[in-house]
DNA sequence: CGCCGCATTGACGTTCGTCAAGTCTAGTGG
DNA sequence: CCACTAGACTTGACGAACGTCAATGCGGCG
């Protein structure tokens, strides 16, 4: 094996539980090691790519930080996800064969680009890529029933406090502490993901902090009580 | 060939240019008559699998139209889709093997019941089919994105005129009028879809109803200026 | 014919958006 | 090293949009 094929390979990812790996075995695990194509480099606020462009490859995020938005020609702006090492992005592209939103880095990032050619070629060839496939699209569309009922039908404490509770989770999962976080977009972005203005982001931060659920210090966030945030989304439940 | 197999076989449905088979040439066609186990009948009100079900099938409309909905522990309930003749339900089982939303007829209706098992079976030997179900859940994907938008930035007479443009368009290409629809579903499902509550639906009806937009008679609706309600839903290009 | 669910309409309250002023911080360059 | 600046964030006052509550109307079905 030469060091470059080391390099890209999956079987020598770290994030291989997490990934596109995951739950397949070594046997198949070694075939899918031809499934990156290269890897790519980001600096804080370039675009891996963007809407319109043509669609040819899934990429996995190896480390950095992502934000998906699709643009209307009136120029409205919707934050459609944040992405985090691990997580697949461009799935939007298949439809149509082109991009229908903009992936942007929030941080210096790297990327594995798996062309989507060679991911149907090996799905059709390893069952256990096939069903993890169709797992990744369903995740996503699970994961977008649930921002439709945060849009849908919570207030702006609702939202806040799942956004927050949902973000540490997946930062735990990938061993950061479920405390503590850095946010890396703005208040903004995270408006705009929870439609809500950033005023009333800053209001419902400066909230929290006062009822002493987290410590906010720009983007620094502490989840002094998390039983509370839990509440918050879901008052009958939890009394 | 039986005449039960004529009966389920897609290669025979007037929905063919419309449902699974999408794209695929007569031999192709063939070779997924197979896919089809049964058809389900249901009545009015029935559901067709709902939240915890275990996941085995994915259904194709023939007829009727659906609602699909997720409700939270605390009563919270959410329509995330209303689905026609043509379209797929039942995507949001396949990530953990079961069903995270109810699928309800809004009339009688009949599904074609495609085994998860036998569509991955054949995805491997048929292309054509695998790329169809990758574009069927990219679809869905960027379908939600639409509804994030929507949700996210858009006030309820842009939310109900998007939803009114959606809807004749779909039906439109199933051989409807443009300008006439009959809904299917209550202003509290229209609402719950739309992030609105259900007088809100109605005053935003009777709005349009007074600009001389629609005219709304209960569920019959009737377009009397599609242009105005374009221009309602993107205000700024459409002068 | 009468009932029941759905829809409409009005009056009022709440939440969030808007506009504006001011603060903090990281990054830049002298 | 520090001053400067631009962008991000916070906070307050006010208003608009939508939700809530309640009364009433309508139509389909038994």
């Amino acid at each position: 094996m030469s060091l470059a094929s080391i390099k890209v390979a999956c079987s020598n990812c770290n994030l291989r539980e997490l990934c596109m790996p995951l739950g397949l075995n070594d046997d198949e695990l070694e075939r899918i090691d031809s499934l990156v194509a290269t890897r790519r480099k980001l600096k804080r606020g370039d675009t891996l790519f963007h809407n319109g462009e043509r669609f040819t490859a899934l990429y996995a995020i190896r480390t950095g930080f992502f934000k998906t938005a699709i643009t209307t020609e009136d120029g409205r702006d919707q934050v459609t996800g944040f992405q985090m090492a691990g997580e697949i992005i461009g799935l939007d592209g298949i439809v149509n064969d082109q991009h229908t939103c903009d992936a942007v880095a929030l941080e210096d990032a790297e990327v594995c680009e798996m062309p989507f050619e060679r991911i149907e070629e090996l799905s059709r060839e390893v069952n256990a890529l096939q069903r993890h496939v169709h797992k990744i699209m369903s995740r996503e569309i699970v994961r977008e029933h649930g921002v439709m009922l945060l849009l849908g039908s919570m207030r702006a404490e609702e939202r806040l406090a799942a956004f927050l509770l949902n973000l540490v989770q997946r930062l735990h999962a990938r061993g950061f502490s479920q405390l503590e976080l850095v946010l890396r977009m703005t208040r903004e972005e995270i408006g705009s993901y929870l439609g809500l203005k950033l005023e009333t982001v800053s209001r419902t931060f400066s909230k929290f902090a006062e009822d002493g659920i987290v410590e906010v210090k720009q983007r620094h966030i502490r989840i002094l009580d998390t039983e509370a945030l839990k509440r918050i989304v879901n008052p009958q439940v939890c009394s």
